[in-house]
DNA sequence: TTGAAAGCGCTAACAA
DNA sequence: TTGTTAGCGCTTTCAA
């Protein structure tokens, strides 16, 4: 392995000269810096990032902290889509990302600035963590500069790329209005999101707007699984069968709700519409292809990377990156005919 | 940030007594350890693997080479699935996963070993690499522990986890032969992939067997990419409306031949048969579900972490490690009927 | 314009 | 059983 030493030894140099004339030092004549580039070219220098990392006290890696890399969890590549997005922005930088293996057995036994340490990140950025989590806590009180994706938390070190979720859920719920229905639901993901806090929000407002009662037995909870989407509206149409459209807080969740509609014989859109949320990629392959509220996952995790190195240069003026939502109208949605 | 040295200065110790003891050493007195333990405890104390990595001259990291993390490749997330199970498998060792956000800009401005010895990886896992890549001759030449995902090389350093996609091809295409298709056309990936020059191999062997006469002109390229399948699949029938059946070496490409067949007004399966690879999270999703030749890619990821992990600690027998495909039938396929 | 020396946080000979 | 010392590869004062 070639070392800074084995530079210096060879263009009869100091290590001094060539750590500087390699970082673009003024202070050295062009001469010896020409002479010390040709040298660490041939003989395929690379400097040992972690070496300079000791002692600079930063490692140019970007932490990641996602949960939802497990098996279940490939049916919405949203985390997939994120990842994209951060690894092609830091593809254009030269940090480098650190994935952090974390499962829940981990998270009880290393803190997360132990986590962040160990590793000497520059920064995190953090993905599909719950509002109970306990790093969540500890993100805040850190002083390690950190991202937070669909968490609207600002502080000194800590940043968030989000989108609107109140007014996405609630165009959403007034497309489904325009339509003529009346008696829309709900299904939510679950307490410890703040989306869904958050598209509650914006479902209650579109109702309200109409003056539409809310009916608390109509909103029903898929914890942003299928199977348990699928069996939740099942039951909530068994139990109000004068409900014609649903609301889905994701479209995972919508797509359970288009097998219990289909089990029960009924059509969709004819009978029920559905409204979804993302956009996944599956949401254009089903049948009926999903009506549903955009969002640019991808971009989400583009930004999230570009905030954090603002953040890390101390180049960011604002912390808070809110990206569109957008409704896709396709084949899930129709006019309420009574 | 607590170092070894607060520890030690706390504990009344030196800084190699609190290493010994807190790397489970045996000559240490265990009062002694108890106490450091108890302090650095404490003091929150976590060891900055980084400087541990630089004397140690290893970084409990594995390097991940994934090309295919961008924005196109969300369709088949076979990119995420070889993730999800490399993190898996990470998760349960002390081993992190650093990213390497190489796009083909960066490939040639810094070499493999470059990248490696850079960050100090202890092994790499190298995915969706092209035949023809320049990195893969680099591989071979280094002496870092390499595993690669479907490519079947093996040396000293470089292990490999794949299918028998000799095999695979071939039952997928028997399995269109006993439903009574004769002219059964395929559409493959490209030249420069392994598993496609494989599956071209099982294709032309499961007609030999036959006696069927093989036909290069029923065999077009799609590249992987769904877009390009349906292009060359519009064009084949065009020019060969005999074909009565498709064997596709990838599910994305049997959705674009899907779409070319539809476009052509032609029913699946009951006028074309369709087969397609992988088994990707669309084949359920889509009308009609796709017959495949199913891998689990997640496994093959987890695998490979494995098969690493077992390499860098001189513990693996093979370095190769064989996996099942298997056959999952669905909608597109049918018995032929003239 | 250059080099010597110190030190980042850690481990590992060697001595005691 | 413990401490002293050296050194991993690098950057950075400080002096020359």
């Amino acid at each position: 392995m070639t070392t800074i030493k084995d530079i210096a030894k060879a263009a009869g140099v100091s290590v001094t000269t060539v750590s500087r004339a390699l970082n673009g030092y003024s202070d050295v004549n062009e001469k010896t810096r020409e002479k010390i580039i040709a040298v660490s070219k041939e003989l395929n220098y690379s400097p040992n990032i972690l070496a300079r990392g000791l002692v600079m006290n930063k490692s140019k890696t970007i932490g990641l902290l996602v949960s939802g890399m497990t098996r279940q969890s490939l049916k919405d590549n949203l985390t997939f889509e994120v990842l994209c997005g951060i690894n092609q922005f830091s593809a254009e930088t030269d940090y480098d990302l650190i994935l952090f293996s974390t499962d829940s057995t981990k998270q009880r036994e290393k803190t997360y600035s132990q986590l962040c340490r160990e590793r000497q990140v520059d920064g995190v950025i953090i993905q599909g963590i719950r509002t109970d989590d306990p790093y969540l806590q500890e993100v805040l009180e850190s002083d390690i500069p950190c991202v937070l994706i669909d968490i609207p938390i600002e502080s000194e070190t800590v940043g968030c790329v989000t989108t609107d979720n109140v007014l996405g859920a609630k165009e959403a719920v007034n497309h489904l209005l325009s339509l003529g229905h009346q008696n829309i639901a709900m299904v939510n993901g679950h307490d410890f999101a703040f989306v869904s806090q958050k598209r509650l929000e914006g479902y209650k407002l579109a109702l309200q707007e109409k003056n539409i009662p809310y009916r608390a037995e109509w909103v029903v909870n898929g914890a942003f699984r299928e199977e348990q989407a699928e069996y939740e509206v099942y039951g909530l149409l068994e139990r109000n069968p004068e409900i014609t459209a649903i609301f889905c807080a994701s479209d995972v969740m919508a797509i359970g709700a288009i097998k219990a509609i289909k089990t029960r014989g009924l059509s969709i859109p004819e009978q029920i519409s559905i409204v979804g949320y993302d956009d996944i990629l599956l949401a254009t392959y089903i049948t009926p292809a999903l009506t549903t509220m955009a969002q640019d996952i991808y971009k989400m995790g583009y930004e999230a990377a570009k905030l954090l190195v603002k953040m890390l240069e101390n180049k960011a003026e604002s912390h808070q990156k809110l990206l569109e939502t957008q409704l896709i109208i396709r084949e899930s949605t129709t006019r309420y005919n009574s």
